[in-house]
DNA sequence: AACTTTATTATTCAGTCGATGAATAATGAA
DNA sequence: TTCATTATTCATCGACTGAATAATAAAGTT
């Protein structure tokens, strides 16, 4: 069999416009592809450099060690949703009397919205349910990092409108409120199943809909 | 430095009455720990081998890949807790009218229980949690597997006791409620500072209530 | 034109991984 | 006594891993 001349690029800088996009973004984005479906030991960075069309290499040139790149594609849309969060919570407040609601909606949107808005961002879900499950300090360190200062503002907003329910069991119920929308993003698709055949083609908006409901009703029950 | 000469174990079968304990289940235990705390693909199969005690190969023996390791570690306490959810839902319908509080109650102790039984329990739930996070088939089978049985069962017994809210509504709350138990179980530990530092120093008997109260409120909520 | 910086490939390294074939010893049945 | 079975270790293999370094070329700077 003739070798099949593959034209090998050359090693050095690429000429000027040679590749629009940028390649920390291919990077990241097929990191997050590997991350999400292997795990973080499971990955490989020779999959993620070979996938991103790059030299395994030019991860450690832009990203340091593979803790580090882990870190960044979580940093990039952990970021984007906890920013959302802000905005959206912000809208919510300048209503006359934000409904328990209308609060919940606001936190749970902006996970919803970036699972919807293509594979990368569905990735991210699962990549970030992935962490939620991991045990080690870093992985605690690092949701916290990313999630804790919208969390709390949410918190405190939630609090005002509940008056009959203390503020730590308002915290330790958003803590139930955050495991069930991790795991309902993440299952969704199998979720049909369950019902056994009688067919559940609620649409997935309509999903997020009872998701709110089921959430709210729970933080509103009455306290000890 | 004189080779401290070890008094290494001689190939062949031990003899009768050697090790009390099953070796197969030392491996388990190990096995569990391992992949609780590092996850399938960060487990390494000569940790675990050490860590029981026994040669590398001996985990081939018994148990055939890394994967059919895995899945034993996962069915047996799996097992366990649909086993227990079967006899404390029978316990529940044994009563005149029994309240959904009682069956959500019925359907989170088994994994309460577990976690409270000691070390091993609760790397086993800390591992579970990761299992629901994967998005790869064999893992979502092998839940099926151990966990849909239970389920199915309590969903056509809270059914019973929501009469406005049709089944599959029931079941996809059931989801939700899943996903918030196994987060909290899972976190129960860091969840404390939530509250920032205003005290939050409920006993962890108390929680599991609080979840049952959260959830089962959620499940009353009315229907669309 | 000469130098520096930036972006990229190629190669190497030391280590770990899961898997496996072979050897070995105790046991129990024939 | 013989012989197959069971439980165990030994020794190693090839593949793969993350990290590190060297080489290279284009672009920018002086």
């Amino acid at each position: 069999m003739s070798q099949t001349q593959e034209p090998r690029r050359k090693p050095g800088r690429p000429k000027a416009g040679d590749d629009q996009r940028d390649v920390r973004d291919a990077i990241l984005d097929q990191a997050e592809a590997c991350f999400a479906a292997a795990g973080f030991a499971g990955a490989s960075l020779r999959d993620i450099a070979t996938r991103a069309g790059v030299n395994q290499a030019l991860l450690r040139y832009y990203f340091g060690s593979k803790q580090d790149l882990f870190d960044a594609v979580f940093r990039r849309r952990g970021g984007m949703i906890s920013g959302r969060r802000h905005v959206l919570l912000d809208r919510a407040l300048a209503e006359p009397e934000p409904s328990v609601e209308s609060l919940v909606r606001a936190y749970l949107r902006p996970q919803w919205e970036m699972k919807q808005s293509g594979p990368g961002g569905a990735a991210f879900i699962a990549l970030q349910a992935r962490v939620h499950a991991e045990p080690e300090a870093h992985a605690l360190e690092l949701r916290r990092e990313v999630y804790d200062p919208s969390l709390k503002r949410y918190i405190d907003a939630l609090s005002g409108q509940l008056p009959g329910i203390p503020r730590d069991l308002v915290a330790t119920r958003m803590a139930f409120l955050v495991g069930a929308y991790l795991f309902m993003l993440n299952d969704l698709g199998r979720l049909a199943d369950l019902s056994e055949g009688q067919i559940r083609e609620i649409a997935e908006e309509e999903m997020l809909e009872q998701l709110v409901r089921f959430l709210s009703a729970g933080l509103k029950a009455p306290g000890i």
